[in-house]
Parts: C-alpha cells; sequence; structure tokens
RNA sequence: GCGCCCGUAGCUCAGCCGGAUAGAGCGGUGGAUUUCUAAUCCACUGGUCGCAGGUUCGAACCCUGCCGGGCGCGCCA
C-alpha cells in the first residue's frame, strides 16, 4: 500500500471517530477527498484537502474542521507532525518508519510488485494494428501498436486475462489492387485507379518473377488470379526474402509488438461466417433490400442511419465482415472487447456498436481506444503521404536510421516506443521526420535508460568490488534509510500500484512513462546531491585511502544498496510495461 | 452543416473525476561536481492556461457560446 492510501484510510478512520463522539455531523461520512503530495505551496511528505472538501457538510469553516483533524491524527502512529496551512488544507510529515513499510513491501514482492492481487479476472481481447496488407507499417500504424501493446500488458497487470489480436484485412477491393498493381507493374503499365505503387510492389513483382513467375499470368477473367493475390498478402505480412522490404509482422516484433492471434478476413469469409452472421440479422428482421438489389443492416439507438451490407453486385461490405468478426469475438469467450483505431475511424464506432448489439452482445462490450493521428512534417513543412505516390516514410526506415545514428541495434526501437508514449493518446502528434532523425542520437529515452544503468552499476560494484551482495531486508538496515531524498523517493516507489491501476483504467500509457521519469530524476538528482554533501553509497575510490575499512560504515552502506534495489525492480518493471529496454551498463562512443 | 479530438512557456507536451504561488523536457543564461559511469545535477529565464459568459467560497479543470487547427460524415477498407 502507498503512503497515500495508507494515510487516507488513516484520515477515514480519524473522520468516523469525530463522528462519533459527536465533534462532526453524520453528514461528513463517506465525502470523497484527497491525499496527494503537497503542492508547491504545501510542506511536509503529504497534503489532504479533507477540511475543503467537507465544506458546508461539517457545519463550521473549513479551518476549525482542520484543527480538529489535525489534533486527532496526529497520534496516528505513521505521523509525525501535521499542520493546518493555507485554506484548510492539511500538510502531514510522516515518520521514517512508514516509509520504510513501502521498501518492505517492494522487496517483499519484487517484480511483482504494484500488480494487482486478483487474478483470473474477465478476458478481454484487444486488437490493435489491423493494417491493411497492402502496403507497410507507416508511423501512425506503429503509434497504435505501441499504444495496444502497453494497454494489453497494463490489462494484465490489473489481472485481466488478455488476448492481443491482428485482425488481417486480406479481403475486398483493396487485396485484388495490390494483385493488379503487381501485374501492371510487371507489364511495365501504369498501376491501376486507386492502386499501389511503392517499392514493395517492384519487391513483389521481382520475387515472383524469380521464384513464381506462373502467378505473374493473368486470370482466365483477365485481372489478377486468387493465387497471386493471396501470396502477395503473405509476403506482405511476413517480408520478401532478400529484399529491402521485411514485412509487417517481423517488423511488429521489431519494435516489440506480439500478436496471439491474426485472424483473416478472408478466412471469415471462407469459412462462412459473414453469411452467417448476415442470415442471423436477417432472421432478426435486421436486414432490409433496397430496390437497387443493395442490403442495409437497420440500425438500433447507437447509430444514426442505416448501413450497406451488400453492395448492388452482391458482395458483402466490411462493415459485414467486421459485424461477422466482432460477434465471433464474443462467441470465443470473451467479455469485453477493445478495439484500437486510428482516430479517423471515430465515425465507426457508432455502426459498430449497433452491429454488436443486434448479434446479441451488449454494445458496452465493444470499447474503442482511439489512437490520435500522427502528422508529418518535413523540414517544417506539412508532408503528405500516400502509398500510390510511393512517398512513404515507414517505421522501418526510421528505426534503421535511429539505430545506425546511435549504434545499436534496439535503440530505435526505445526511442520510437519512447517518442508515442510520451504523449497522451489523444493528442495528435506533429512529427518532423528530418528533426526526429537528428534529435535521435541525444533522444531522452537515454536519460531514462542511464538512470537504471547507474543503479544497475553500483548494485554490480558493491558486489564485485567490495564483495556486498544484496542484503535482506531488516528493520536495522531500513533504519539507515534517513536521507530526506531517500524517502521521497520511497513515497515514490509507493505511489507505483496506484500508477499502473489508474493507467489501467484510463488506458493511458503516458501514466507510467511520467512516472518512470520522476523516478530516473528522482535518482540521479539524489545521487548528485549526495556526492556534494561528501557523501556516497560505495565508498569512492578517493576516500579509500590508509585505513579506510575503519572508516567505511558498511552497515549505512547496505542499508542503500536495500533502497537502491527497491528502486531498480520498480524502475525495471516500469520500463517493461513500456517494453523500453532496461539496460544493465551503457556506453557512449566517444567519437561522436 | 453535423459529430469526435485538440488549443497551456519560444518549441514539444503534462496537469483537466474543481483546491494552496499552473509544471516537465528542449532552447537560452549562469553555476556545481570531476564521479559510486558527465548520456549527471542546481539555479535563473520564460505563461492574458484560444476568447467571452456562467456555476462555485474557489475554475486550466465543470456548463454554454464563439474563434482556430486536425479528423470523420462511402454501396472504400
Amino acid at each position: 500500500m502507498g503512503l497515500e492510501a495508507m494515510l487516507h484510510s488513516r484520515v477515514a478512520a480519524t473522520l468516523d471517530t469525530l463522528v462519533a463522539s459527536g465533534a462532526l455531523p453524520e453528514a461528513v461520512r463517506g465525502v470523497p477527498f484527497k491525499v496527494e503530495p503537497p503542492g508547491r505551496g504545501g510542506s511536509g511528505h503529504l497534503a489532504t484537502n479533507v477540511a475543503l472538501a467537507l465544506g458546508k457538510r461539517a457545519g463550521r469553516p473549513p479551518r476549525d474542521v482542520a484543527g480538529l483533524l489535525a489534533a486527532a491524527l496526529s497520534v496516528a502512529p505513521e505521523v509525525e507532525k501535521v499542520a493546518v496551512a493555507g485554506p484548510g488544507f492539511l500538510n502531514v510529515e510522516l515518520r521514517p518508519e512508514a516509509f520504510h513499510e513501502v521498501l518492505a513491501e517492494v522487496l517483499r514482492e519484487g517484480p511483482t510488485y504494484g500488480r494487482a492481487r486478483a487474478a483470473g479476472g474477465q478476458r478481454v481481447l484487444v486488437e490493435f494494428v489491423s493494417a491493411n496488407p497492402t502496403g507497410p507499417l507507416l508511423l501512425s500504424h506503429a503509434r497504435g501498436a505501441v499504444t495496444g501493446d502497453v494497454v494489453a500488458r497494463l490489462l494484465e497487470i490489473a489481472g485481466y486475462r488478455v488476448t492481443r489480436e491482428y485482425y488481417v484485412n486480406d479481403y475486398g477491393n483493396q487485396v485484388r489492387l495490390l494483385g493488379e498493381s503487381v501485374l501492371c507493374r510487371h507489364e511495365g503499365r501504369e498501376p491501376p485507379e486507386g492502386g499501389y505503387g511503392g517499392f514493395y510492389v517492384d519487391a513483389l513483382v521481382a520475387h515472383f518473377r524469380a521464384r513464381a513467375a506462373h502467378l505473374l499470368e493473368r486470370a482466365p477473367e483477365g485481372g489478377a488470379s486468387d493465387a497471386l493475390v493471396r501470396e502477395a498478402i503473405a509476403l506482405m505480412m511476413v517480408g520478401v526474402p532478400g529484399a529491402d522490404f521485411a514485412g509487417i509482422r517481423p517488423t511488429l516484433l521489431r519494435l516489440g509488438v506480439e500478436h496471439d492471434v491474426f485472424t483473416s478476413e478472408d478466412g471469415l469469409h471462407r469459412w462462412g461466417f459473414v453469411e452467417r452472421a448476415l442470415a442471423q440479422l436477417d432472421a432478426q428482421g435486421r436486414l432490409q433490400r433496397l430496390d437497387d438489389g443493395a442490403v442495409v443492416f437497420v440500425t438500433g439507438d447507437e447509430d444514426d442511419k442505416n448501413r450497406v451490407v451488400r453492395k448492388r453486385d452482391g458482395l458483402t461490405t466490411y462493415f459485414a465482415s467486421d459485424i461477422a468478426y466482432h460477434a465471433d469475438k464474443l462467441a470465443r469467450g470473451f467479455e469485453h472487447l477493445i478495439d484500437v483505431w486510428g482516430a479517423d475511424h471515430h465515425g465507426y464506432i457508432a455502426r459498430m456498436r449497433s452491429g454488436l448489439e443486434a448479434m446479441g452482445g451488449a454494445p458496452e462490450r465493444l470499447e474503442v481506444l482511439l489512437v490520435q493521428m500522427v502528422s508529418l512534417m518535413r523540414d517544417g513543412q506539412p508532408f503528405r503521404m500516400g502509398k500510390r505516390l510511393g512517398n512513404l516514410i515507414t517505421i522501418e526506415e526510421v528505426l534503421d536510421e535511429i539505430d545506425e545514428a546511435v549504434g545499436r541495434p534496439g535503440a530505435g526501437r526505445d526511442a520510437v516506443r519512447y517518442f508515442y508514449l510520451a504523449r497522451r493518446t489523444d493528442a495528435q502528434i506533429s512529427l518532423d521526420v528530418e528533426v526526429a532523425k537528428k534529435q535521435s542520437a541525444n533522444n531522452p529515452v537515454f536519460y531514462l535508460q542511464y538512470g537504471y544503468a547507474r543503479l544497475c552499476a553500483i548494485l554490480r560494484r558493491a558486489r564485485e568490488v567490495f564483495g556486498l551482495e544484496i542484503p535482506a531486508w531488516s528493520p536495522q538496515l531500513a533504519a539507515r534509510v534517513v536521507h530526506p531524498l531517500e524517502l521521497d523517493l520511497l513515497a515514490e516507489l509507493g505511489r507505483y500500484p496506484a500508477v499502473l491501476a489508474e493507467a489501467a483504467a484510463e488506458r493511458e500509457p503516458l501514466k507510467v512513462l511520467t512516472f518512470a521519469e520522476r523516478l530516473a530524476q528522482a535518482f540521479q538528482s539524489y545521487y548528485t546531491q549526495l556526492s556534494v554533501e561528501g557523501d556516497s553509497i560505495l565508498p569512492r575510490e578517493r576516500d579509500r585511502g590508509p585505513g579506510w575499512e575503519a572508516r567505511w560504515d558498511r552497515e549505512q552502506t547496505r542499508g542503500r544498496l536495500l533502497w537502491v534495489e527497491a528502486i531498480r525492480l520498480t524502475y525495471e518493471s516500469a520500463l517493461g510495461v513500456l517494453g523500453i529496454a532496461a539496460p544493465e551498463r551503457m556506453t557512449r562512443d566517444e567519437d561522436e
């Protein structure tokens, strides 16, 4: 339990006591109030607005109520001192033992610290990325990928049983156009209207010519054969061997994003899921045939108009597949569905909910997480991309450039993930590709990682130079953790479970990143401050003159190692949630 | 026209289920330590929280209107 939660329940109990003794009226029971770190104007470790929150219900001015509470609260075992400030805030100073309790908890729980205890929760399906396999992953797809990945992990931490899924749109016009584009390129003609002309089309043509030339023959009807289309999609997903195109799946893996299930839209058709869903809707009177032969889905309350599920030409629409698909998700036993979509699809939410409702699922069971757009700039000018024109900036290209600039594989993944996660999911990102590439070498993600490497370096040096392993927790050792900045950091660690819970509830990875940055900042600041005070965690080289061992307060060091390890554990956990590597050492090339 | 998201420091963004003097990074200026890894630390600089009303003891935060930007409003996916 974090310190805030601890104090919150103390305050609540104190209120009850005051009510029981008649000092406060019955009406103050159950009024929500906050316990938070004090703002700039405050003092002490924690502050609460409880006296203000009670307001008129207390029947007397907030400052009087505050005084009453302060007196009652100051006898609590964790509390050192309580002060009334401003309009009626209570500033609470805690005893060191309260902080040491956090230390004990982190070390006791280790890597599982902060996770919800309840296991076996609701089954949730998180569908994300689901980019059309008609082109490589672009920057906006990558944002959805990273966001979905972290949200899925947060839900697991919160106790849900999560499945990650990618819906492959390998059916319909778009994929036909990809096949047609390949043929046209092969024949030296312009791609068809709405077709594709990117570098990857060249890669596909070259591959087919070398390995499967028969696929490049036109089908009897004159278009691309089903076999060609299927093969092209497969290559888009897994990459073209030997070509400069890795494919969607490997690129996702490189981003640290993995899916448990890939569902094929074409498969839904082949197995009759779509027709069965339409039949079910028809049986319930939710389909209506228009005069021109098209069929619309009759909407419920969620949407504002009927939507076409079967076109005049008899082919079903994407919406028809999606109804079948989402109904199937429920049929597979998922109680809650989360779809991570680009914000440009928001207009689709209403009809999807309506479709789900018609198939017998409560519309609230579908939650759509909208990831805002990534707009591109180049040298300060807005820059539009089009798959047809071939002016694509792929995420793969960005990963390559950053890996190369930093000189470490994986640097691009960390930088890209950081970049996306450092903003709210619903905030649009405007990215200047050139600037991003230039800044990659001193990306703020390295600050985050450096802090972790420093913690590791201390523990490593303790072991290798001083023969000190991380000690077991004991009240005696914990009692050596007394520096105000050390206690502040413990308070920070105590917030981690609440941070995770809040991030999961709000589906907002940024909360975790902000937490990790606070840890990094607080530790780096402490580290330097200690040095300024002439102190250090481990004896420094220059302190190791004759007889240094006699002067060394070994237990002080061991107590601090306990503290360092607690920070390291939490830090590692937070980076793990974000999918950013936690390196045990970092070195920088001198020749930059 | 209707709907969704956004408008906070020079730039990129937090804060927004109401609370004390609105924060961070980058930039700029000055300084510290020379290390238990300097990819470090500290201070200063910098803001009519888009505008106008309203609710409230109290509004960046809630409500209304307006202005500005993005995205949607397909028998495309």
